[in-house]
DNA sequence: CATTAAATATCGTCC
DNA sequence: GGACGATGTTTAATG
């Protein structure tokens, strides 16, 4: 595959739907939130039929550079170089400019079909469903009045009373840090003054970093261990057994 | 490219840090911080030399299922198809299972090179050091003290006075929300209590939201309209040119 | 290793 | 389309 070849193949304008995963040495060019220039070297190249654009280097998880759909990418094989150039058509407006020096590989696919849907469980979600159902694991004697309650400052996780003083429960998923205790006190104060009586407010979470911890605490807040990991949840893909 | 051709190619484990783009029919299970599981499906395999894996579905931006490295990663052809595993090796533990239903395309690379750096400018940082360097552009009379000052709450990004009143000034590239109007209350509140003055309080951005700006205002609070879009900075790609 | 905040964050959902 | 919060966020900087 050289460069030769690549300028046959790659479609003029990819309102063609292909696939493209091309292997290539380039340089790239961006331009929109922010800006940023990379120069010479290999890299991974995928167009998508939805006009996604992913720019992997050989290493780490994020894409070196990218561009989401909606895209208009046209190729200019008019220099000595292709050069693949790629607008956003809505905001934020963007552009890329990619150079290509050398084609390592190149695959086009007409018809990927993908029908699989990702079922993913056992996230904040499902905590907050699975708590709803199950109030005293928030607390022996907590009743559920409502499930994200809205207010001025935000969503509250959970929402009932305690014996006869109201209680707001924030919910993570994941270890809590500072915006989470800050964001349950926000609640709290909030609902406070709309209620005009004291609100409990309680942190649940697998764990939370020391330094906010102190912070809940000398706020007079709770902080109740809760790890999802260790609830019986559906497995996923079990809304699909049940029609085996 | 079929499957046999599959089991020939792919290495048993992935130490030799080849990277291998490939397109197959497959399924997947992952089980980690959360759960999921995607039923059959063509999607694109990209498998780096550190290890890590990611999976595009032939939508979207996002990966349908990933791995960071660093990744034990093996594959198991003793069965009809074969089964990638792959397991992180480090918190969080996290592992996934890919079974292959068929192979429409496979490409292993052996050298791989990539020594660009990305040049990444117009960002928040470099909003704090133009600011830094222009303070007049804050407010007329303010005087910088400090550059990311540490605070128990936090990093303040700007720090200085006006005339003999304490300043912080609180800045977002992008437009500013809630998290920002209250991130900047949570620094005054501390500086007030720190210093125990009247500390003035600045939040720049390009915009801010509707219902967080009245909150801004009622806290007394100032908010500044900063587009770095407008500024002069040195294009991606100056540092280098300094070389030339 | 934990903490903290930025990010071209992206994504979903509600209004 | 704006606003808001979750994310298997990831990444980088810092103590």
């Amino acid at each position: 595959m050289n460069i030769r070849t690549f300028t046959e193949r790659f479609p003029k304008d990819l309102s063609d739907h292909k696939t493209i995963v091309c292997v290539a040495k380039c340089e790239i060019d961006y331009e929109g939130r922010s800006r940023s220039q990379i120069g010479e070297g290999d890299r991974i190249l995928l167009f998508k039929p939805d006009s996604t654009i992913i720019i992997h280097s050989p290493k780490g998880f994020k894409p070196v550079n990218w561009m989401s759909s909606p895209t208009d990418t046209t190729v200019d094989l008019s220099g000595e170089n292709p050069v693949i150039f790629s607008e956003r058509t809505v905001k934020p407006f963007e552009k890329i400019r990619i150079t290509i020096l050398d084609i390592i590989s190149y695959s086009g696919f007409d018809s990927l079909l993908d029908r699989g849907k990702l079922d993913l469980t056992h996230t904040e979600h499902d905590m907050r469903d699975y708590l709803a159902d199950n109030p005293h694991e928030v607390h022996r004697r907590f009743r559920l009045k409502k499930k994200e309650k809205k207010t001025k400052v935000g969503l509250i996780d959970l929402y009932g009373k305690l014996g006869d003083r109201y209680c707001i429960v924030e919910l993570k998923s994941v270890r809590a840090g500072l915006p989470a205790v800050l964001q349950l006190k926000r609640y709290r104060d909030h609902m406070q003054e709309e209620l005009n009586l004291d609100v409990h407010a309680i942190l649940m979470a697998p764990s939370c970093s020391k330094n906010p911890l102190e912070i809940l605490k000398k706020e007079g807040m709770e902080f109740k261990k809760f790890n999802l990991k260790k609830i019986k949840l559906p497995e996923p893909g079990s809304n699909l057994n049940q029609w085996l």
